[in-house]
DNA sequence: GCGCCTCTGTTCGGTATCAAACATAAATTC
DNA sequence: GAATTTATGTTTGATACCGAACAGAGGCGC
């Protein structure tokens, strides 16, 4: 099965010598009116603020600011309190859990299948997990007292983010359980997947040291575990730049938790209207 | 530092001759008359109800029903339709999480300080885990509609519910990475610890078998475990019947994370008017 | 009392992963 | 081009836990 078909669509970004991405970061909508360079998909959108009804999705252009997401900027620590919530276009951030006497380790991922600050729904106007950019990028930035009242107002909003919510449960829970029982191998390809999909390209910067922090294990057992799936002709590396070979290599390659994830948000979140009909809501 | 003060309270539960207990089981409300024989403590009540107003909880009370929940009893598979809600009194339910190619793991535990269904408040009418009974005793059992639409007309319970939502994907999170990187010793005390809280009792029914299913572990390394345990002088277990013997030293044989938990409770949820003073919620 | 079942204790070898080095190699700085 | 930094490759030994099996032991039914 293959979760992903537009392909076609990832093409490569652009690479500046020390290795990080150099992406189009210009103002609002820009992306919307393809005055892009040739280095990133046309087109992204965030799948959640597509789900909303035309005026309402305008309305949360007008609000917002589209800003450029650093690899590596640490968004929030846990706990902070949430002054902007974010929804990516092409950048995507991890949340990381850390807890006494042991390394931190990735519980979700965010990109332009959802929104970081959902939590405001709730009522809490406080982080819940250390939020870190993990893919250079876009994304749309809002005010969170702006977010929090346009939630009072718009029932369909309220409603989108509670499903939302659901699901980031619901995947805190799968992954919490991978993580524990899926050899690194699996959880690798599993998170090379998700990566894959929410940085929309078949190329993306990651060093070893990094992949390491987010699955919580050693350096060179993540050496081991890519060295692997190069041998299989899965995937190419080098110096932090890894390059996604086969898709159906890779969904092949990894645990189930990655299918079971897609599942999830595609049972839970309302697909928009008239979009493409990929099976996954990637694109 | 000592959590729970009121272990005075946790008089011994009946015994059967099968090791499951028997309870008091009766028609609504009767736990609040003290129409108790002398095996329970008195006056458990389900600390989210105890929260809302006077009326409120009134409320609750006369339109929910007085059950009894038996040990391994499934309340729900995951993605069960949800028809009833619940609010633990003396028993208390294990949310368990299950994947392809690995065995179950507990990912959250609901007592008398939370609820089975609050994911209502999403707007999702499904159960997001396998709930099962892991402590027998009494809960109020509601229909799940009419929760709903008190929900909707009633911003306070709506804006509990929510709070307690927060607390329970901050605990999946943490609970997910404890799981993964802290030892069985530990993971087992911080899981007494918790079970202990919600029973309300210094002993309780529970296999190694059971324990494991829970921790995720094979059986005999819970029996290595719990033996340390027991030579250490804090609990005693015989055939199903744990026995706390020394909460004070399971506390500092815990891993932080049953520290962590409470903590978050604590900061979220607010305390009932004018109740005890414990330092933590479950009396 | 006898047999049965459930629960617990213990053993064996196997392995994924850890922890801590050290070696190479590519890029970046000067 | 030399020196430095960063990223990757590889080794060594240790260990927590697994999987599977079997042996005792307490309680229950007959």
């Amino acid at each position: 099965m293959l979760y992903r078909t537009d392909s076609s669509l990832g093409l490569v970004q652009g690479k500046s010598h020390n290795g990080k991405q150099a992406f189009f970061f210009e103002c609002a909508h820009s992306f919307l009116e393809s005055q892009v360079s040739a280095v990133k998909p046309l087109f992204i959108t965030n799948h959640l603020l597509n789900s909303l009804s035309k005026p309402d999705h305008e309305w949360f252009l007008s609000h917002s600011t589209t800003i450029h997401l650093e690899f590596g900027e640490v968004l929030y620590n846990a706990d902070d309190e949430m002054k902007y919530v974010y929804f990516p276009l092409s950048g995507f951030i991890s949340l990381l859990v850390d807890i006494v006497d042991a390394p931190s380790i990735e519980m979700g991922l965010v990109g332009n299948e959802g929104m970081l600050g959902a939590t405001l729904a709730l009522g809490n106007n406080h982080v819940p997990m250390q939020s870190i950019v993990q893919g250079s990028g876009s994304a749309l930035r809002m005010d969170a007292e702006v977010f929090d009242q346009r939630l009072e107002t718009n029932a369909p909003l309220r409603q989108l983010i509670h499903s939302y919510l659901y699901v980031v449960s619901l995947q805190l829970a799968q992954i919490g359980a991978c993580n524990c029982f899926h050899e690194i191998q699996q959880r690798l390809v599993r998170w090379l997947l998700m990566s894959h999909d929410r940085a929309h390209s078949n190329q993306f910067y990651l060093t070893h040291e990094f992949l390491a922090k987010m699955l919580g294990v050693r350096r060179s057992s993540i050496t081991i575990a890519a060295g692997v799936l190069q041998q299989q002709g899965l995937i190419t590396y080098s110096r932090g730049q890894i390059n996604i070979l086969s898709r159906e290599g890779l969904e092949s390659a990894s645990c189930s938790c990655y299918g079971a994830a897609i599942d999830v948000y595609d049972k839970n979140i309302a697909k928009p209207s008239e979009q493409t009909k990929s099976i996954n809501p990637f694109n």
